[in-house]
DNA sequence: AGATAGATGATAACGATTATCGTTATGTCA
DNA sequence: TGACATAACGATAATCGTTATCATCTATCT
């Protein structure tokens, strides 16, 4: 039995208190500079036990994980190469024609993820020439 | 000046030879058993540089980064998460409605990533109660 | 030939994540 | 309540993909 301790409760609680993508790390220093120290390999523990149980949701970037919380509506994500913002989307078309193009080949879908890169505003308009 | 080595031209060879999605390792294996070993270092370069030129393209999954010949249009991936197979497809709406949405979001777009998991048809089969 | 710029390969280092293991907290039941 | 079983914790070692170092090599130009 998934027991939801002091840790992995206050993880939670961080991580639905904004709309922010924390790795775990973040998550480790956070929860230390609150003056409740974890230790980092209980952070990857919890988070893992907490996404399986459907409490927070996590998306995959290059390097990392991470992790956000999970009472939002589906959506997909666009990252910032130049200052790491991230901001989301969601296009009900472009989830049916993923449905529609995995029928076609024959895959029966569990998940997906999409994420486009490039400039956010602020990064566009300080890198005009 | 980036030059065309011996190592890179046979990489290429490689890659060029089919239509599989390459890890660094898979391909330094596969030149280990053509005879010719090859620096695992040199591997992950020579990647960088052909990539770099256009030469080769990649895709990042959750582990490691896959390369495959760049000599096809542009197209996104469906990962079989029991067998590991790599299905692709493109899907012309899809893409325009993702420069949309990144446009609305005042976001300009560099690139995009499209990954979506499930069970091909032979798992699937295989899996029925 | 000598000089220069990359490239190579062995190996150390890195960063994120997972495994190990002794200790501690929590829930169940006599 | 007390004892036992089970899961979680935390420090730390280990793993894995990838990058950095550094001492040769190699191709090219003068
Ligand atoms: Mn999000
Ligand atoms: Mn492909
Ligand atoms: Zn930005
Ligand atoms: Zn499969």
């Amino acid at each position: 039995m998934v027991k939801l301790t002091t840790q992995r409760q206050a993880l939670l609680d961080i991580i639905n208190a904004s709309h922010r993508h924390w790795d775990a790390d973040e998550l480790a220093r956070a929860m230390s500079d609150a003056g409740q120290s974890i230790g980092i390999a209980t952070v990857y523990r919890g988070l893992a036990a907490l996404e399986s149980q459907g409490l927070i949701d996590s998306i995959q970037l290059a390097d990392k994980k991470r992790y956000e919380r999970a009472d939002k509506a589906h959506h997909d994500h666009m990252v910032c190469t130049e200052c790491g913002h991230i901001e989301e989307f969601s296009h009900q078309t472009i989830e049916q024609l993923q449905l529609a193009a995995a029928h076609e080949k024959g895959f029966t879908l569990t998940g997906h993820q999409l994420v486009m890169f490039g400039l956010c505003r602020q990064c566009a308009k300080g890198s005009e020439s």
